[in-house]
DNA sequence: TCTTGCCGTGAAACGCGTTTCATAGCCTAT
DNA sequence: ATAGGCTATGAAACGCGTTTCACGGCAAGA
């Protein structure tokens, strides 16, 4: 491998000139510009990444920590910093957890050995003091609510808010809600939105697949006491529970309502009733934060959920 | 920062013998490598993981070039990779592409540049000539069959040929195939099984997402001469085919049989005839390719497809 | 007793690009 | 005429961990 130094002998020059050349430093003559440029050709140099990195003490390399690549919700959210990261000439590395917090621990170390120069935490399962720890080594931006922390998040409340709205002025009184994993941020605030405005609480717990919401139809079907809709924490949730409904001769809006979360593909296509929030949206600002000057005074950006009508929720009579 | 030659001075050794109790060396004495133990302590020392990649010339990194990272088939192979890099103690940097060729440039770049140890070619749009002549700089692996190319992949052909006996067996002669980018590799082996038992042809061409499955719909209801049953290329296309044929009233299978390809969510959703790919397996194969040691060979791994019967083919009359 | 061979240790070189600092020529404003 | 500023250039230091090589000591095999 031909190196800068390889270089500045062919070209009869400094290796700072070299450096100068390969950086657009206005303080080179031409002829040395050209005379550099032509060992380049000549012995085929290709830069050496890497060194750049230690030398300049950055890597232009954000890391991500998320659960999953691969599931819908989490993957539009990586479109989004894909995007912004690549408009900005940075890279990102995944770290794919699993919520194993070993896993995400992972991610923090990249961070502190200067793998990466900042970290988006999409999603986690270590408490937030064991990750707020690593502040000190780069930025850390996340894509949900927390108190005093960089962060970009929709709010669930208000967006379980406009869903509980619409069942209720829809005439519904009995109404029940999935949440994902029971004691994270989003299911908190959902929660919270929902037993400001409900008595009889019908809550169906660790939803999170189209399996999960089958198995939410099959309880609901036992159900001797059961509410007339459902608002559900995902798309998928809600896809799973129609469609076991449907299959087992039950009318979905007819016999219940259902509302999803999340506006996907899956929702478009059964023309369900969906708040949709805009992911790639969160990714990309979670990216642009993780650049921005001002992080210190760790900004927080709110995006908004839209309400999308379907066809999953019929007035209750 | 502190660094190694930090704590070669607080423990009074060599910075030889520092690096030696990092790496778990053996030749070092219990009471040296315990004083090196506690300077790190000390000082809270962090290994500065740039600096070990230029030292070795490696960075345990391979890059994953793909056109999008949000769609369910792409992410399904990252997904893959990703399990299979964090096994193997490996990272992964994603260049999503858009299939846009400058993009595609810049993950070939970074494998010359020393920035990623090897490249997965998930799909591209350069010139197969273009892609190889960055072999000298390290491993490429895709997942897509070429000739003469490290790569795993799924056998479109016989996938194809699947899909078109179970149709002829259920009396169907009218198919029609949707493709989609139309000069891929994929497209024209799924082309080659088509035009070998079809006499009169059907193609409906570009067809990629839910929205193109609903065109096709559009266009087979005008058509005056139309195939009984279409196979598409993808349980998204199937998926807008099927419910824009049923918002319109057609009946699925009644008027038209339709097959999907890939085995996702959707199809399960909706119960459709599919053929389902082991995604995550590609993906898992493929980092594996990357570390063989008999890469030079170019070794070629097939994975299988399988046939899943569903309710949307019934018998021709 | 002499030769191997393994253990333990460190100086120095290595991988490679960037940046600081010093130097020098030349021009412009005072 | 002189101080100050800009252009150009290079030596050397810097970022930091790994690895090669040489060497001393000690034990086992010949």
């Amino acid at each position: 491998m031909t190196n800068i130094r390889d270089l500045a002998r062919e070209a009869n020059v400094s290796v700072t000139t070299v450096s100068r050349v390969l950086n657009d430093h206005p303080y080179v003559a031409n002829e040395k510009r050209q005379a550099v440029r032509e060992a380049i050709e000549k012995l085929g140099y290709i830069r050496n990444q890497t060194a750049v990195h230690l030398s300049t003490g950055m890597t232009k390399t954000v890391g991500v920590m998320l659960p999953f690549v691969d599931h819908p919700y989490h993957a539009a959210i990586l479109q989004g910093i894909a995007q912004a990261a690549f408009d900005a000439s940075y890279r990102f590395l995944t770290w794919q957890t699993n919520y194993v917090e070993t896993h995400e621990q992972l991610a923090l170390d990249a961070l502190a050995q200067q793998e990466i120069d900042a970290l988006i935490v999409v999603s986690h399962s270590l408490p937030l003091s064991a990750i707020l720890s690593y502040e000190q080594y780069g930025p850390i931006v996340f894509c949900e609510h927390h108190e005093d922390v960089a962060a970009v998040y929709i709010d669930h409340y208000t967006a379980f808010q406009q869903g509980l709205a619409h069942l209720r002025q829809q005439g519904h009184t009995s109404i029940g809600i999935c949440l994902g994993r029971p004691d994270s941020t989003n299911s908190l605030a959902r929660k919270h939105a929902y037993q400001e405005v409900v008595r009889d609480e019908f809550v169906y717990e660790q939803t999170l697949t189209i399996e999960d919401g089958a198995t939410v139809a099959r309880r609901w079907m036992q159900q001797k006491q059961r509410p007339t809709a459902i608002l559900t924490a995902s798309d998928h949730v809600a896809a799973g529970l129609i469609l076991e409904l449907r299959k087992q001769g039950y009318q979905v809006p007819g016999d219940l309502s259902v509302i999803g979360f999340d506006g996907s593909e899956l929702a478009e296509v059964l023309a369900m009733t969906t708040i949709a929030i805009p992911y790639a949206t969160i990714g990309r600002h979670a990216f642009q934060l993780t650049v921005r000057e001002d992080l210190v005074a760790r900004p927080q950006i709110e995006v908004p959920s839209t309400f999308i009508a379907g066809t999953t929720v019929l007035p209750h009579t």
